[in-house]
DNA sequence: GCTGGTATGTTCGGTACCGAACATACACTC
DNA sequence: GAGTGTATGTTCGGTACCGAACATACCAGC
């Protein structure tokens, strides 16, 4: 297990001496509990958050109160990109799905170092591009693929963010995320412990054969993952 | 009718003199033929495009030869973002779906003019920011709405960025936007054809009641529009 | 004015998911 | 160890879209 401090997010262990020595001081630790909104819709967050351990969604919900995933943020990535982008808002929410930790910085001292140019520009620029190709991908999935593709995909996605092989995490949620009724995840969750690739229990969800996830997804999880890999800077190693 | 200068594209428009003094040399004008490819998937574009008249879609193509619309992009936006994002390509492909012309510069130069930071870097941040917004907001309506829906809404975003309320569009070319059968489309053609909204005939769709069209569609068409107004400099008088 | 190609129209069986209603079962509290 | 709340399981009719097959109809060129 890596030391929880906040090189832990990739993108602020990627970092340079001297943006770092500027950084680090500022940074606040945060817990993300389950369920807790980061920003809502169309309200300028204060902080911008780096997660380390938690995992956050970027969820749209509609007028009617149905729900759709836009995309997911782990230690990979930030919450908060219309900050720096120049837009300040957005009309997605930012949810935790998966409690954890993370680090934030007051927005505007983001702002300041972006718009400084150099490696803190161009790094999270390039994460904003990973972040479009997961949200478009999602658009693609969400026409073509069955809801058996997209779970094993979505699982998948969790299970890059997270150590170990276990997701804290209801079909209900789940539910909430794909934009599709409970039963219905429960229904395929049913399929894939059925084949052995999964295990779950009230709210636990083990993954116990990723390389048969992996199969069953459609080939959106792995545009995904390669653009990621392809755009951003080496992952630490697990 | 606007002159047909680089100046009908918003962006060219919303720079200020410095910036223009130095594009406007450099500005090549260019036809965009219905159907031709500006960009393939995983490909460095050399040139950045800056659609007048034409409507560019930003489209995935998956293995099986299927196909999704992840945002379209007309006089409002440029085509060509992975270039100063600084990803260099992108999965999708870049494909005039209305033809017309446009302008284009050398990727290289955007991307410095780009990283000299201020006014341009701060226009197409924004620019970005909004297609990211229609890009999450086709992934939300691909889960949720039906696709009476969704053609009204690509109906209107294709409106909005033509003079005139004449499309020149096959329902198999919609088809493949929106990632549906050419039957499934005409069968929702034939419906608003009936309710007195558009008339087509062979290629050429006419609206008749752009009003009825936006009752019709669902929030994702306003949402993006919304976004789309607040993120970008105001719109040439039409 | 006939012909060939393209665009649109119609039908039919199949299926994946919806919406609702209801059943079970585990886990915590007292 | 009984009770309560939450999580999961199952069923059923309805519907929107798919895939395939086929019909019509317009336009261009000869």
């Amino acid at each position: 297990m890596i030391a929880a401090g906040p090189r832990q997010n990739q993108l602020l262990a990627s970092l340079p001496d001297a943006e770092w020595t500027r950084w680090s001081p500022l940074l606040e630790r945060v817990d993300m509990p389950l369920g807790s909104v980061l920003y809502e819709a169309g309200v300028t967050l204060p902080c911008v958050y780096f997660p380390a351990t938690s995992i956050v969604s970027l969820l749209y919900v509609m007028e009617d109160g149905a729900s759709a995933e836009i995309a997911v943020v782990g230690h990979e990535g930030v919450v908060g990109i219309s900050r720096f982008m120049g837009g300040e808002s957005t009309p997605s929410r930012g949810v935790v799905q998966s409690a954890g930790c993370g680090w934030r910085l007051d927005a505007e001292f983001v702002k300041a170092e972006f718009n400084r140019g150099g490696p803190v520009l161009h790094l999270l620029l390039r994460y904003t591009q990973a972040l479009i190709t997961q949200t478009a991908q999602t658009a693609v999935c969400n026409r073509h693929h069955s809801l058996d593709q997209q779970l094993c995909r979505w699982l998948l996605l969790s299970l890059d963010r997270l150590e170990g092989c276990e997701l804290v995490m209801t079909q209900e949620l789940i539910g909430k995320m794909l934009g599709v009724r409970r039963e219905a995840v429960t229904e395929r969750a049913v399929n894939l412990q059925k084949a052995g690739l999964i295990r779950y229990s009230r709210g636990h969800i083990t993954v116990l054969d990723r390389a048969g996830l992996e199969s069953r997804a459609c080939e959106c999880y792995a545009v995904v993952k390669r653009e990621y890999d392809r755009l951003l800077p080496a992952r630490l190693a697990a």
